[in-house]
DNA sequence: CCTCATGTAGACAGGTCTGTCTACACTGTC
DNA sequence: GACAGTGTAGACAGACCTGTCTACATGAGG
C-alpha cells in the first residue's frame, strides 16, 4: 500500500518518517528560538537524523522554512477554526447573535495561554527576515488573510460590512498577539485591549 | 571647554563622533535587516570605525542592542507625538471631540509610508530574540506604555475609560504595522483595517 | 540478481560570527 | 614631559553556520 515505487500525479501523500520527524522539530525550535537562531545541525541531532538525510528531503534551509510556515499555517488555522467553533458553542443563544466576536476573544486567551506561546509564526518570521522578507511576506499575507474567513464565518452572511469586520478584528488580534508576547502581565493586558476592540466591533448597545 | 579630562558626578553627557556613528549605523542596519542578520564587522566598516573603538564603547553586542532600542525609542516617540499633534492641529475643531483618534491613522499613514518602514523595532526585536526575549521583553512593553500615553494625550482629561480606549488604540496600531509590513497591498489594507477599529473605538458611547 | 530509494556515520570546506590581541598615533591636562 | 583618553590598522582565536563529500547498510520491486 505504500509501495508505490515512484507515484507521479498527485504529489505525495505518503510520510516518510524521517522527513516528518525533521519538520516536527523544525516547527519546533523554529517557532521557539526563532528562524536565524536554530542551526540546521540543531535540527539533525534533535531529530535524530543525519545531514545526508535531512538535505536528501530538503535542499536548502530555505525549502526548509517555507515547508515550516505551511505545515505551520495548515496547523494553527485547524486549532483556530476548533477554539472559534467551540466557543461559539458554548456562547448563549443571545449572545451570539449581538456579540458574534467574542469566540475570537476565546480563542485569543486559550492561544496566549498556550505553554509555548511566542506570538504570530507568521509575523514573527516575517520581522526577522528583515529585508530579504518578500517572499515570505506573501505567504504572511494570504495567513492572516484565512484567519479573517474563519472570523469572518462568525458574523451572519447578512451582515453589513462582514469582511471589513472581520478584517478589523483580525488586526486587532495581532495587536494583542504582539503585546502577548512581552511577557505573562503584558498577556493579561493585551488580552483586555482586544476585549475593548471587539466590543467596540461589535456594537449595537451591547452590554454586559 | 569640553577638556574637563573626567568629571564624575553627572554622567557624560559630551557625544562622542565614533560613538555616535557607530550608534547611528547599528540602528539604521538593525532595523532594516535584522539584528541577528547584522553582523559587528558590517556595522564598523559602515560606520568607518575599528574594531577596538567599537568595543571600547560597546563591550558586547548585547549592549549594543540596548542602546539601539533606548535610541529608537527616544527618537520614534519624538516623532510620534510630532505627528499626532501635526495632525490634530489639522483636525476640524467638531471633529477634534468627536473623532478624537483620528490623528492615531493619520500618524499611522505617515508611518507605513516611510521609505524605509519595517514594522515596529520593539516587536521585531522581541520576535527576533525568542526564547532569549526576556529582558528585551520589558523594553518593549515600556515602550508599548509611552505609546498609550501619547495616544491618550489626545482624548479629554475627563473621559471615562482613557486609558482603556488608549490602550486599545495602541494594540490596533500594533496589529496594523505588523500587517503593513508584509508589502504595500497589505499596508493599505491594514490602515483600513485601523481606520475600522479606531471607529469603533471613537465612536463608542462613552459616557460620564 | 540487481538496482534504487532510503537510511546511517561523520569528515570536510569555506564562510561568518563575536570578541581579544598587539602596536602605534594624536591631543589636551596635570 | 608624562599621562590618560581616544583614535587607527589589522591579525587572530574559537565557535558556529550551511552545504558537500565519501563510504556503507538495508529492503523492496523490476
Amino acid at each position: 500500500m505504500v509501495g508505490m515505487t515512484s507515484d507521479p500525479g498527485t504529489a505525495a501523500s505518503a510520510p516518510i518518517p524521517a522527513r516528518d520527524r525533521i519538520l516536527r522539530t523544525a516547527q519546533d525550535l523554529f517557532y521557539r528560538q526563532g528562524i536565524r537562531a536554530t542551526g540546521i545541525d540543531r535540527i539533525i541531532a534533535e531529530a535524530g537524523v543525519t545531514k545526508v538525510t535531512f538535505y536528501r528531503h530538503f535542499p536548502s534551509k530555505d525549502v526548509l522554512i517555507r515547508a515550516y510556515l505551511e505545515r505551520r499555517h495548515v496547523a494553527w488555522m485547524a486549532w483556530f477554526r476548533a477554539a472559534l467553533s467551540s466557543a461559539r458553542a458554548a456562547q448563549p443563544e443571545a449572545e451570539r447573535r449581538e456579540a458574534p466576536l467574542v469566540p475570537v476573544l476565546d480563542a485569543a486567551r486559550a492561544w496566549f495561554g498556550l505553554a509555548d506561546f511566542r506570538g504570530c509564526a507568521f509575523a514573527n518570521t516575517v520581522a526577522e527576515a528583515g529585508e530579504a522578507a518578500l517572499p515570505l511576506a506573501g505567504i504572511a499575507a494570504q495567513h492572516k488573510h484565512e484567519v479573517r474567513d474563519a472570523i469572518a464565518a462568525l458574523l451572519p452572511p447578512t451582515a453589513r460590512g462582514r469582511a471589513e469586520i472581520a478584517w478589523a478584528a483580525t488586526l486587532a488580534l495581532d495587536g494583542a498577539a504582539v503585546n502577548a508576547q512581552f511577557g505573562e502581565a503584558s498577556a493579561a493586558a493585551a488580552l483586555d485591549g482586544l476585549r475593548s476592540l471587539l466590543d467596540a466591533l461589535g456594537s449595537r448597545p451591547s452590554l454586559p
